[in-house]
DNA sequence: TACAATTAAATTGTATACAATCTAATTATA
DNA sequence: TATAATTAGATTGTATACAATTTAATTGTA
């Protein structure tokens, strides 16, 4: 690359990362608008439909998100009837996020996403596997950088 | 995979991208901090250092972004000195941004942020082109989808 | 040429994100 | 054991994002 093209943003890796993530999480708008949840709130609920319980901050390490993001989240999450949040009686700091039986009960829908997430993105198995394995590549290596 | 794991945060190719792209913005920081950018506003200056004036409606073709994410981050630009902002005469619908003096003089260093970057995110160049091919060949799909 | 349709930005409202700080609970240690 | 240090969430403040609506300018057309 010309030393001046440094600074073109088609030459940048981060800029179509960035783009192609807004793009895909429109995309789940009207199969999530269904569930009433956002994206974010989506993921949040996949945690949930795999270990019923977790505390905010272990959610925040799956999630990449911190307290300042989760906390008003969560709360939406509890207005809508899909989690129920207490406090560890052992531990009076950790919160404890549950899911309810509504909450359990968007599954069923849920499962019929990913299947037509992966038809509008529609990529071939092989290059899905290497996208995954180039992902999670940059996100070791910005981890120790 | 199994049908019951299609709802597994891991399986799923939005929240790796999801992540990598906030992960990266965030290394990004220390550098921007110098220039006084955000990562967004930093986007912005690099269609500028390039093309030196765009209308509103072009920049967001160009970004990925609307009007209601680039009217108040132009405005910041203007406060600080790097843009201005002016509605075209010959169509006054259009608002045309223009780089200033003092937004040019910004490239200079800005120039040494993608080397520290690509350290950062240490990519061979052959995982980099991969990479690149991938993210366009979905950006391609799902605006057909 | 009036007026309907279109277009470009701006505005409004909602929902993230995240840095920095604060608060309360727990743990470590002098 | 009193207190310092640490930890987990909550809060505050700033900056995106984006859907939906509004406003003002321009264009198309009856």
């Amino acid at each position: 690359m010309n030393r001046n093209d440094s600074l073109k943003l088609e030459n940048q890796l981060c800029f179509p990362l960035y783009v192609c993530s807004k793009e895909i999480i429109k995309k789940y708008k009207p199969f999530l608008d269904h569930l009433d949840l956002t994206y974010t709130q989506y993921i949040t609920m996949m945690i949930l439909w795999e270990q019923l319980e977790i505390n905010v901050k272990s959610l925040g390490e799956k999630l990449y998100l911190d307290s300042g993001t989760l906390t008003p989240l969560l709360k939406k999450l509890e207005n809508k009837g899909y989690i129920v949040r207490k406090r560890d009686l052992k531990d009076e700091r950790n919160l404890i996020i549950s899911i309810t039986k509504k909450g359990k009960s968007l599954k069923k829908i849920a499962q019929t996403i990913p299947l037509k997430m992966s038809q509008c993105i529609s990529l071939e198995k092989q290059d899905m596997l290497q996208l995954h394995q180039l992902l999670s590549k940059i996100l070791d290596n910005i981890q120790k950088n």
